[in-house]
RNA sequence: GGGGAGAUACUCAAGCGGCCAACGAGGACAGACUGUAAAUCUGUUGGUUUUUACCUUCGCAGGUUCGAAUCCUGCUCUCCCCA
């Protein structure tokens, strides 16, 4: 008898629309349900990260989870949410896409607990060997022009214009749902709110071809309190892969959601049970300053994404830049630790010689190492009292020997509390 | 095809012959406060320069003038109205 799937979702506010009869159907029995994920990229981003949540939450409730690379649907391009065609990517990128965003979709679910246990497939192994002709007389001819056209996805398009090749899209993925429908008798498809319409298109073809029920969830566009896109910092999308945010950045960016965000955020990415995050809340609303709700939340998701160890170290690193620590704190590091705490910060090297003479901060900011445009800026910030060098806040005036050097090697300036620099010397 | 309006820094948006590196707003960055928050206050936001000063910028190319973002000519692009 499985657990309460839909109810799980709700009180988490990870419901956007449901199909009626989608509740009772998977409390009847186990049943199996799918998520499509797009292999744009070789990396998932934590807007994936819902998706993934959601079908966690659907093995815990006792459901089979099947996780779908779409190596197929991503050589048409989803137009949902598009305004513009795009470009299609070359088969060799998104071969190496499928397997990447494979093996990080692998990290989250149990793929050996007897008979719940999670899938993954790629739909290009059955779209592969199946013909233009075969496709349009078995699927094309279950769907009428003015079903699809009445989509959002399309609808929004007639206008800007659509290739025929967007434009079938929906059908592409409609029978994605219904091949799992019957080979695996998968009677629910997952996904985010802008997926509906392609959903319902598989719904629809199911009932059609074989007479099935089929059902539907969506969940809700994660938004942020103040108006700008969830998942977004100034330096682009925040991924899951390491080398593209590294597990410092990630950790952050947890760690600076705001108050309002956090509340919904730890029901959405973490899988405390509802008591726990009932008292986490009140508890952090006794105390908001010490900031339980945000601290947790980033510890959960980070451990999840990243494993303990990294988890670890973007705590050490985020102690060690936020809190009162010093140039002895920083001379204690050891390398290998130094440099995993300020990966991903902006490096430059320079000669021994350089530094042996007394380096002008002008130098060290601007004209030797490029961190900062110009050396009017290097000038504005310094008279700003916004540099540091080894955590020490200095003026225009200070000078650079190589007795500021930590383990004979680097130094680390700083600009501001979230800027970080760090020169080599060499 | 005919007529009109416009193009200014990251964005919006003033300026309409010298006082313009260009009002103002937003954004961004920094400082104070704080919780690595929000709100608030302050500063900065083309380059070289300690200041002064100079250099490069107001769609593109020319021209008029002692002097142009501002006037003239041509070009490119955008929007609107009429056919």
């Amino acid at each position: 008898m499985p657990k309460n799937f839909i109810k799980e979702l709700e009180w988490r506010g990870m419901i956007h629309d449901i199909m009626p009869g989608t509740e009772e159907a998977l409390m009847k029995e186990m049943a199996a349900g799918y998520i499509g994920f797009d292999p744009t990229a070789d990396s998932l981003h934590i807007g994936s990260l819902v998706q993934i949540m959601t079908l966690v939450h659907f093995q815990k409730a006792g459901h089979k989870p099947i996780a779908l690379v779409g190596g197929a649907t991503g050589m048409v391009g989803d137009p949902s949410g598009k305004s513009q065609e795009r470009n299609l990517l070359d088969e060799e990128t998104l071969q190496h896409n499928v397997e990447c965003v494979r093996k990080q979709l692998e990290r989250f679910l149990d793929f050996d607990c007897g008979e719940n246990s999670a899938e993954m497939v790629n739909n290009y192994d059955w779209f592969k060997d199946m013909s233009f002709l075969e496709f349009i007389r078995d699927v094309g001819k279950h769907i009428s022009i003015n079903y699809m056209l009445a989509k959002d996805s399309v609808k929004s398009r007639m206008e800007t214009g659509m290739s025929f090749t967007e434009f079938s899209y929906q059908l592409v993925q409609g029978y994605d749902f219904y091949y799992l429908n019957k080979h695996k008798n998968c009677i629910v498809q997952l996904g985010g709110s802008d997926q509906w319409g392609n959903i319902v298109t598989g719904t629809e073809l199911i009932r059609r071809k074989s007479g099935n029920e089929a059902y539907a969830v969506t969940t809700p566009l994660i938004k942020k309190a103040d108006g700008t896109k969830f998942g977004k910092t100034e330096g682009g999308n925040v991924w899951l892969d390491s080398k593209r945010t590294s597990p410092y950045k990630f950790y952050q960016y947890w760690l600076n959601s705001s108050d309002e965000d956090a509340e919904n955020y730890i029901k959405i990415f973490t899988l405390k049970s509802k008591e726990e995050i009932e008292n986490l809340i009140k508890e952090h609303r006794e105390a908001p300053h010490l900031r339980i709700l945000q601290k947790t939340l980033a510890e959960d998701v980070t451990n999840r994404v990243h494993g303990k160890k990294q988890l670890q170290t973007a705590i050490a690193a985020s102690k060690i830049l936020f809190g009162k620590s010093t140039e002895e704190d920083l001379k204690s590091l050891s390398e290998e630790d130094f440099f995993a705490v300020f990966e991903g910060v902006p490096k430059a090297t320079i000669s021994r010689d350089e530094i042996q003479n007394g380096l002008g901060m002008i130098d060290a900011l601007s004209a030797k190492t490029g961190f900062l445009k110009s050396n009017g800026e290097a000038r504005r910030e310094l008279k700003g009292n916004a540099i540091s060098v080894n955590k020490t806040k200095v003026k225009e005036d200070f000078v650079i020997t190589p007795e500021h050097l930590i383990n004979d090697k680097y130094i680390l300036i700083g600009k501001g509390k979230k800027n970080n620099y760090i020169l080599i010397v060499e």
